[in-house]
DNA sequence: TATGAATGAGTCTTCATTCAT
DNA sequence: CATGAATGAAGACTCATTCAT
């Protein structure tokens, strides 16, 4: 009857069905974008451009070229728009990053790297999402932080202390770095020159290749700022 | 006859006469606080607790205990709200920040160690800081960037990619950082973590002190994630 | 070719053809309610528990289990699926109620306790009756009130009228009683606690029965509050 | 700041401040009306005209001559603007419809003759309350009477009972009628009637004057229907 | 200085209705 | 028969801004 799915207030963490076919389109049949996902690539475009709060509803739908009254229709609120982002886009991109402490258990150098590298393919990937992610989830204060908080709680940080505390019981990891923190100082890191890039590059004000910036990146986490050849 | 002063437009890039003087009323001959300082107090504090699109000017008047129409009264617009708190509010602590390098021609650690403690001291003090400029200085689509980025361009980036430049050349820096995003790396490696033990210790969820966040910080910063001492 | 019928704007008073046949389904062939006359139930009981103007179409077709476009094609307009309720459900219970006049042509009291006793029957048996009627047609701004006046004038007030005052005229009906208001009262003085017994018997917080109900307006009816034994 | 008052959700039943003064407009020392109470009269007349619920707010704010957006200036939602209605407008009328069974303790037929009295001056007084009264407070989903009897319970319903089963146990009234529907039966005995005298003095349709409809009240109440005469 | 009153321009949302399939 | 898709029109509400006092 109405094609308005997603979840509200986490009624469905993981439901399964998440991508609902509807009828009369066979899966993966269509070249052609379907409507629904039309919408949700022009909000995450829009979003990410202009932020989240700097963006109505009838923004979105006059870009997609179709009435705010459309918007309601597969999304029957803003908050739903919403959940439905972080179900359908935000959370499977967040999840391709996942892995690669397990990849390296004994080298957290290498197992870092992988992680950060991955933050940079997957940015690459997605221009939304290194913009979005530090406006809106980084951010304390961040229109999606909130929801995704609220929605997957805090099991992969704490996962992710566990490994690091492990590798400096192990004299692996530089002993000063604090757990807690180590991650989002990576997220800083990595996602605030990556967004920077892409800006850079949109506008063709830089010469700057993406490997140059795996490059710099890698080298800030391997021996810091320092240079150790001397 | 009115007191609202601040650019509208960068028409008045350092202007010089920032702190107008309202008639009747000595330079430095009150105690009491200022309301056009309370209010742009009020209104930095809503902004970066809450985002500066997230907050109507209605809420910033009802906190400061005034009118709506009394904002207005001293800030013309909303605008130009923004534009007296980057003059009067931000550009004075962000300046606050520069130095370190001449303090430290020959020492790039020094130099960028005193930098990100310049920075994490700056935060502590200012507790708007570092959650206003995470969100709307260092996102590429931040509600001040623009405003800034228009106003005061680039030449502080510049001067800071000549150091860097330098250094390297010099053998003292890392060859394999960019010059170019080394400042946006440490800005995200240093006010990311700030901005959270800020968050962590206002809801008193952690133990954490900003000593040891700026040793977590330094420790990044001089050797990257490996651990030296092995 | 479309089921549509019922009158819009009064055109077809009277018209006879009410229960139009659809082509393909034999007159009383099945037993199987009609998705028609599920939708007609369906919507007397979300108007009757809600008001008209407070159930849009889709809730209407929420409850039956059909798309709202399956009510359009049933109901041309919502003005329309207005006029086929009154035609079709409420003016064959408001016709069943007639004739009490008629079988007790010379006694009043019997003959206005039989009437109240066909309100307080109808009511119990069409339990949309009573509130849809105090609030969508005796209530002077009823959004039935208006159609059905429409449709079908004043006759019938007028002969009960004529029967009021001959029994007047004949010394058999308290004569202070204004012959036009005599309907409405006696409307009022048995629909209303009609009403709120269902209501009350819905909810479960009465032990009153119908029969109570009916022995209390027949009291009131025949000698007012006061205690005649006595 | 605000001119908003009126209560949300009972918080402030009775609160005795009800009629804020505004400064700079001494007390009663206008006779131009307030804008506000302005308000309060052109939607009491609407909604006992259309109904609550097919009134919009803009219609409200077009009668008075103001835009949609005053309107939220005085009343910050629809919601408000019921309560302060029922606050300020009904509830006083409903109080003034008191006292009756006080000023008569041993006479029921006097009680409630001198009740439905005070129901129909009121009534005639105040055009807006018996349309409103039917339509929103006695239908049992009108849309006041959730509100009302939220704010403000049962109590004076059992107190009513009270009375009508002593007069009953003194033999002072017929033993027939139920005392939890008596009340309701007399509102509609009365209100029903006076509603549509209303009416029709308003569209030039009736010869009959209120004294006739006091009457006919009085005496179907101390008699009911039949001729006590004979 | 300060504010109460007022509003235009939007923003989100609902809903009856249409139409191609 | 039936419905998914789509929309115009309207409704409630918000907010920056203005202005007379």
């Amino acid at each position: 009857m109405s094609p308005q799915n997603g979840s509200k207030n986490s009624e469905k963490i993981a439901s399964g069905d998440q991508k609902r076919r509807r009828p009369g389109r066979p899966a993966g049949a269509s070249k052609s974008v379907d409507k629904r996902d039309l919408l949700l690539d022009t909000a995450l475009k829009l979003f990410s451009n202009q932020g989240i709060a700097q963006t109505p509803l009838s923004a979105i739908a006059t870009e997609a070229g179709v009435t705010p009254a459309m918007l309601h229709y597969y999304f029957k609120t803003r908050e739903q728009l919403l959940d439905v982002l972080i179900d359908e886009r935000y959370m499977p991109v967040r999840a391709s990053m996942g892995g690669a402490f397990e990849m390296h258990p004994n080298d957290p150098v290498s197992a870092l790297t992988a992680l950060t590298q991955k933050f940079i393919d997957a940015s690459l990937e997605h221009p939304w999402f290194a913009p979005l992610w530090i406006r809106e989830v980084l951010s304390e204060t961040g229109l999606l932080k909130q929801r995704i908080d609220a929605r997957f709680g805090t099991k992969e940080r704490e996962a992710a202390q566990v490994w690091i505390r492990k590798w400096q019981d192990e004299g692996r990891l530089n002993p000063d770095i604090e757990p807690e923190f180590l991650f989002i100082s990576l997220f800083g890191l990595t996602l605030l020159p990556v967004a920077r890039l892409q800006n850079d590059l949109r506008s063709g004000s830089t010469s700057l290749t993406s490997e140059r910036l795996s490059r710099h990146i890698a080298a800030l986490l391997k021996s810091g700022v320092s240079n150790r050849e001397s």
